[in-house]
DNA sequence: TTGTAGGCGTTATCAG
DNA sequence: CTGATAACGCCTACAA
């Protein structure tokens, strides 16, 4: 059975196709009985149009692209989550493409996604991200963009972000309240925005409390995984016993340092207290339950598609259009690690 | 700046659209001169066919949708991991649509896709699908469509699955092994094949141990959630206080199980020993680290895409194709819960 | 109120 | 080897 067309029904109902186009889209200027007799017909052969020919017409595809560095994470696809809901609720679909974290594929992606022809992209930068050109690229094709948790300062699209300089200030200020007077940090990567504003934000509240900075307390991941959180948990016992906080980038590595620590009988929060970031669903059911710093990561996903959605509508409507940039709260999730 | 087309390009090196195309396609009957002429243009205004234009012609899209439960789940985001690197490698994008464990929601996600005239279909079925008709809307469709995970043994297509029976007999023996002798089971809904499968493994497992068979040691989730799990492992301590092994529908909720008895003090694996099932990440890092059965998600996703795609081929060739069901192994992963 | 005609950009057929 | 022509299915001025 082939797919209808407009001219199948126009053929057996003895009109022209594009009477029956208007009829079905509901043009003012056809006679309610030839509509009905339109709608009847496509309803009983179950017409859908060919969204393809639709594409190729309207140059729109109603389809937006999503990179994101990886897919089993629990943050990235909290945001998934977000972004396919919202994008449905307004008839908008989503393709997937992870960067696994190697700028080289996200700039494929990137390609792909254009030659798809997508009506926008959103995307978080993958860790290794330090170059701008492929993005640059998209401005100029002027397909609209937004950019979420790891953005690039330096790129002129909306974005949706969370104040990770306030939020790790907050979580190392927890630290310090609760007794700590010797934190170290494992930090993220060094291109990342995020991983640069929460060292800031750890080195702030230091400052604020008269701690001296130790740049020897500072660990960076390079893979940002559970094993490198066991592996730095390992050296700060190593290298600074009397270390009794520790503020880790993200969730996952936090969790590996609880796990390092549990195993060498280290007790946390006795010892040593432990936060961490994301908020992972993990982090309540470990022990002990890890404190963190919560990040609204579906919203992060609804709020970035309708960001997207808007300057979509702008760029239909040819009207002008300011990015803008969406600042989402963060709160310290005090548990048992920092008891 | 507008897109590039094959006119333009044909306009401006003063020869025809065709010529240009055959070109660009490398057929055999262009000369090697206009063929490097068109090439080198080609390249220097960056030119990227209309993948609309392309798609109506050709009839098909080069993209493939993908129905499952939830994003935001260990299992099934290894699985979307999978078919979005398979399909890469073979030029396909991925388009993701969850029916959150809803019928009514999976029915309008399907036509979603078929709508958007996607190449192929992925899905998992979501827990409440006990009716096929919309599914089998989609093989009347001759769409390509493949099932993994939660299938319906009903609908003749291609499908990936493990070996359900099997894996939970194999759990359930562990625990027997181990010295287990009043096994409970929580099981998952009533619809999914899966749950009823691993239910059916359990009451093998019992029998084949001469174990008698308590249906009231059997607990249904409704949801599926840690929560469920923290209830249940309750009802079990309340009303079977002599129970000695607990075997779980899946790790998110046997970890439900382990927090409830860790909460009230009951030893695992001294008291109760635990088994879960899919061998999530955090399966491995809560305390006691629990036991499962490994189950390949990542595999799944790239032989679901697999078999997608020799569907679509089939298709396209016009040749024959016989469905297939391929069944990937499982492994008892053992650790500290059923030491 | 209805219909004609042209075009979106590409591909395929067939004639020169 | 090259090109004219006709689709693919839909939309939309513009006529009638």
């Amino acid at each position: 059975m082939r797919d209808i067309t407009l001219k199948q029904i126009a053929e057996t109902l003895g009109i022209s196709i594009t009477t029956v186009s208007k009829a079905l889209k509901n043009y003012p200027d056809v006679s309610a009985k030839t509509k009905k007799a339109v709608l009847d017909l496509a309803h009983s052969l179950s017409y859908t149009p060919n969204s393809f020919a639709v594409n190729l017409r309207t140059k729109e595809s109603r389809t937006i692209g999503l990179i994101i560095p990886e897919v089993v994470h629990h943050f990235f696809s909290s945001v998934i989550n977000g972004i396919i809901d919202e994008a449905e609720k307004h008839g908008y679909l989503v393709i997937i493409l992870q960067s696994s974290e190697s700028l080289e594929l996200e700039k494929k992606q990137m390609e792909l996604l254009m030659n798809k022809r997508v009506d926008g992209i959103i995307m978080s930068l993958s860790n290794e991200s330090n170059d701008d050109e492929h993005i640059r690229e998209v401005m100029r094709k002027e397909i609209p963009f937004v950019m979420f948790d790891k953005i690039s300062k330096l790129i002129p699209c909306s974005k949706v972000i969370i104040n990770d300089q306030k939020a790790a200030f907050e979580a190392v200020s927890h630290l310090i309240q609760k007794g700590c007077k010797k934190i170290a940090h494992i930090r993220g990567p060094v291109n990342p925005q995020n991983a640069i504003d929460r060292f800031l934000g750890y080195k702030k509240a230091l400052e604020k409390n008269n701690i001296p900075y130790d740049p020897k307390l500072v660990y960076t991941c390079k893979n940002v995984t559970f094993e490198e959180g066991r592996l730095f948990a390992e050296q700060i016992a190593a290298e600074h016993a009397d270390v009794d906080g520790v503020f880790v980038i993200t969730d996952l590595v936090a969790v590996g340092v609880l796990d390092y620590f549990n195993e060498v009988n280290i007790k946390v929060p006795q010892q040593v207290r432990v936060i961490g970031f994301s908020n992972w669903f993990m982090s309540q059911v470990i022990t002990p339950k890890l404190s963190t710093v919560n990040q609204p990561s579906f919203e992060m996903g609804t709020a970035a598609f309708r960001l997207l959605l808007e300057e979509m509508n702008a760029k239909k409507d040819m009207t002008s259009f300011k990015t803008r940039t969406i600042e989402l709260e963060t709160q310290v999730i005090a548990r048992d690690s920092t008891l």
